[in-house]
DNA sequence: CAAATTTGCTAACAGGCGTTCGGTTTAGTA
DNA sequence: TACTAAACCGAACGCCTGTTAGCAAATTTG
């Protein structure tokens, strides 16, 4: 792992448990036994490594979901498949997930715009598939906006919470989380 | 409505745009149309705010949940009224609602530890209840902790969207998050 | 009206911030 | 061994931070 890697890994822990704007170069230095000027021969500045992290995490939702899209299975099975990529993504990495989920918004522009634009394609994606479960007949509600908000709301406490070597995998989080937005808590 | 009111409440609204570390006093006395140093008339410190809207918010959260506390309904019931006041409580103030809920974390000790101890306290309520849909086999799971966790979470994503004008009341609202949790997508 | 209290301003403080820069050490290569 | 390039140091920069102090209006109270 080059040196930058590890700064963007020791960066990414720091910024998540201690918020980006609480995070010092000082601090980042320290945590690498070096001194915080000596940072600068790796990188840009400090929403370089943001930025970084964001965008890595971003290309990595979109690509699991890629593997999705496109699979010829009924609404439910495609909303499973989609939980599923989502949660091994989230635990893959629970760190940088933390950074993406939380602390985007420290983005300057133009890199807030573009992030944006990708959340929203994200999530439009993900409506997509509600709307299809509506309209057989699969999925019993009305507002796919209010259901992908609370599906994703629902997934996203998660790298607060894994831990790699806990009991549960990362495939049984999804089932369990699949069978509990798809049939709830009495029809589990 | 005190001054002292009136700064709370215009650096909730901040705190919550921006957060906490990026808010300056100086941004905050812009807002009022006064000078930053002006503001120490009226409070003791910027943490000082955090702590008031923080505790006040556990405060209301607590006090809405204890009226639901002790009826005797059953299980699934009881948790459909505990979703229902917290829903309450997130959307009457939402900004001093995404603070309590992203912001806590710049609370120093002892503060902190008193704030963790307060969640601890309502999740395990939770967990009470869902632990005793389980033993009248309401509720088809196994793990409590981590449907409260699921539950706490599809629900804390709120404040970021709700507006009064919409047309969803809070009870609205809280029922079709009581049957999406309760029910699923499928039994909806 | 007079006294007391609230509210606010101005200026400054001490320290922290991200970042820069010239020079030095270290590691790799031929 | 001699050269090169990457890694790092240490000091400094200009700016921003929360907070304080002394003083002046403004407002409320008796």
């Amino acid at each position: 792992m080059s040196r930058k890697e590890q700064i963007d890994q020791v960066a990414t822990s720091l910024f998540k448990s201690r918020g980006f704007a609480a995070t010092t170069m000082r601090d980042l230095a320290l945590e690498l036994g070096i001194e915080a000027g000596s940072l600068y021969s790796h990188i840009k500045s400090k929403e370089d490594i943001l930025q970084r992290v964001c965008f890595k995490m971003a290309d990595e939702f979109n690509a699991a979901f890629d593997e999705v899209k496109n699979q010829d299975v009924p609404p439910s099975e495609k909303l499973r498949l989609a939980i599923a990529a989502h949660v091994r993504v989230l635990t893959k990495n629970p760190p940088a997930a933390g950074v993406f989920l939380n602390e985007w918004r420290h983005l300057s522009e133009p890199s807030l715009s573009k992030f944006h634009e990708m959340r929203f394609q994200y999530e439009e994606s993900l409506r997509e598939i509600v709307r299809a479960g509506m309209a057989t007949g699969e999925f019993k509600v009305n507002d796919e906006k209010f259901v992908v908000l609370t599906l994703l709301s629902s997934l996203n406490w998660l790298h607060m919470w894994y831990k790699p070597e806990g009991k549960m995998s990362p495939d049984d989080i999804a089932e369990f989380l699949s069978n509990l937005l798809l049939n709830g808590l009495k029809h589990f």
